[in-house]
DNA sequence: TTCTGTACTTAGGAGCGACACC
DNA sequence: GGTGTCGCTCCTAAGTACAGAA
């Protein structure tokens, strides 16, 4: 592998040598077209009626469209929800004229069905709509993506990941969310901020439009901004994955992994010595840090109350997040989490930890309320400031990549048999993936037809060992035969049976196989660690050695995305 | 030190199209 | 040709991290 510093970077679109920018900047020159707009609202056609209190009322396209938001939710349980209904109707109000804001005082009295029935309709003559007329949205949707997809970044063009603006609609949070169903406004280009290089050809704003600013920051990556109105946050069109400005990140993300590989131990150590310390403030550091190292918890920003959901990382922990038990199922010193990470997804863990920790533990809960933090001491910040000192680029999420990946490779030189045929490796590769998104508690909701399609296999399987009994009972009473005649003509026989009770044999290995990979995958998701947390020089390391094609492991996309690692790893590559 | 704003990564789910199967 | 299944792509929310102002 070549070094980092050396700045050369070579697979499918790039080969060419160049220097990294060392003064932070990020390019040098940058074109590109601006955003896709989201189209603009079409009023419903009039035999689409609203019901107010049972009567028929036609309302204002602002009004209207905004209600055409929630009819297109109704089925969702989403629109139950009190917090949603009532954001809902607060902005809607917002968007009513003086008149419709008088009458319509009662979402409970609003009918909105004839609508939903009509987008129902729309979404089933979409489906209905012959070849030709599907292969012309397609193409012009390809036209869109040539034109507006793609940009020029120092000498190379780059896809663009999100090119459409987002467009209106409801806000939808994950978990209970306080804003869940407020209006998220539709965005002009006044709103919009461009980012490109001065010498560039500047995207031009739609007709009788204008950007809101044009400017030329080179040490930033984004190409367009613009601030949203549930949060106000900036949201931004940036680079596909596969572009070399992210994928380089991404190898330095491993590098800086790798670096922590080095020195581990002695971080380990030293907040094992910390667990010990005379300061509140350092045990209650070493502690945090021993979570993170040892479970992969995240770091834990503090949020802003009643802003979003009531979620928590590792340095953001309440009293009411853990319990403790000196014993519990016949191990000691046992603590266990129950709490709500990011996306709302629950973190349910019980694990003996050393009895230093456990007392620090006590310690820490002293006197406190449930709501109050566990590390009252503690922030990401304080946390961040001290892993610097310790390794240069070290932050707290390291941690998870480093334990993400190390387990990776630790599980596929255990679980790996060389004399496995192809399907049985992947089940290998597909279990060390499942142990890091379990580490990382990747989580997913068990798919709708789950149990369903479970069965259907159930019973290929059934049917496919019928078959190989019959294939063996063939088999035998071909060798029966054999042995009688001794001519050349059952001999065949003999071999074309065994060769079918081989065949079926293994076809029937791989539905076994493929059933026990898909129940063991049931709740979790294995795509977010392969995607962000698992090193790809690793897994390509591993195709190599096993003779298993990189397709069988990472589909299109992930391998544009790991282009980078596909062109440089061997197959003795060390993580 | 705390707060705020900004930039960028990480996350799960919806929806859609390809493909297998009947 | 119709239908069910599944994987992929897109979408955008929700994190982390850090700089600079207050």
């Amino acid at each position: 592998m070549r070094a980092l510093s050396q700045g050369s970077f070579s697979c499918y679109n790039y080969r060419w040598e160049e220097e990294r920018y060392t003064d932070g900047s990020k390019w040098k020159f940058l074109e590109h077209k601006g955003p896709v707009f989201a189209p603009p609202y079409e009023p419903l056609p009039s035999n689409v009626k609203f019901y107010y209190d049972g009567k028929h009322m036609k309302l204002s396209p602002q009004a209207e469209e905004v209600a055409t938001f929630f009819a297109k939710m109704l089925d969702h349980e989403y629109t139950t929800k009190e917090v949603f209904r009532n954001n809902f109707f607060k902005d809607w109000k917002k968007e009513m004229t003086p008149e419709e804001k008088s009458k319509i005082t009662n979402l409970s009295k609003c009918d909105f069905t004839e609508m939903s029935e009509y987008f129902k309709a729309q979404t089933e003559a979409r489906k209905q709509m012959s070849k030709e007329e599907k292969q012309k949205i397609k193409e012009e949707n390809e036209r869109i993506v040539q034109e507006y997809g793609f940009c020029v970044m120092d000498n190379h063009k780059e896809r663009i990941a999100n090119f459409r603006i987002e467009p209106p609609g409801l806000f939808r949070g994950r978990g209970d969310h306080p804003k869940m169903g407020m209006l998220k406004r539709r965005i002009r280009p006044e709103d919009v901020i461009i980012n490109c290089s001065k010498d560039s050809k500047h995207p031009k704003p739609p007709p009788g439009t204008k950007w809101k600013e044009v400017r030329h920051d080179n040490k930033v990556t984004w190409l367009v901004s613009w601030t949203e109105n549930i949060q106000g946050s900036i949201k931004y069109i940036m680079l596909n994955p596969s572009s070399r400005i992210k994928g380089e990140k991404d190898w330095q993300k491993y590098e800086t992994a790798r670096r922590l590989k080095k020195c581990v131990d002695q971080i380990r150590a030293q907040y094992r010595d910390d667990w010990k310390s005379k300061e509140m403030r350092i045990r209650q550091r070493a502690v945090a840090l021993y979570f993170i190292d040892k479970l992969a918890l995240r770091a834990g920003n503090e949020k802003e109350e009643g802003e979003t959901a009531d979620t928590v990382g590792c340095c953001s922990l309440r009293v009411e997040h853990i319990k403790l038990y000196p014993e519990l199922n016949g191990q000691e010193f046992v603590v266990e989490f129950d709490f709500l990470g990011k996306d709302s997804i629950r973190y349910y863990n019980t694990i003996p930890v050393e009895k230093r920790v456990f007392k620090n533990l006590q310690l820490f809960l002293e006197n406190k309320q449930p709501e109050d933090d566990l590390f009252d001491r503690l922030n990401t910040s304080i946390l961040n400031k001290h892993l610097q000192e310790l390794m240069d680029g070290l932050t707290a999420k390291v941690f998870r990549t480093y334990n993400a990946s190390i387990t990776l490779q630790q599980q596929l030189k255990e679980l790996t048999c060389p004399e496995d045929n192809t399907p049985a490796k992947i089940l290998s590769y597909n279990r060390a993936n499942r142990a890091v998104a379990i580490l990382c508690n990747h989580q997913r909701a068990p798919p709708k037809t789950f149990e369903k399609s479970m069965q259907n296999l159930q019973s290929k399987i059934d049917a496919k060992k019928d078959q190989l009994a019959d294939a063996r009972r063939e088999l035998k009473s071909a060798k029966a035969d054999a042995k009688v005649r001794k001519d050349e003509k059952t001999k065949k026989a003999v071999e074309t049976k065994k060769k079918a009770v081989q065949r079926i044999e293994e076809q029937l290995m791989k539905l076994e196989v493929q059933a026990t990979d898909r129940e063991e995958n049931k709740q979790i998701a294995l795509g977010t660690s392969k995607l962000n947390y698992l090193d790809p020089r690793i897994t390509v390391a591993w195709c190599k050695k096993w003779n298993v094609t990189i397709e069988k492991i990472y589909n299109k996309t992930q391998r544009e995305k790991f282009a980078w690692a596909i062109d440089m790893a061997d197959k003795d590559f060390e993580f």
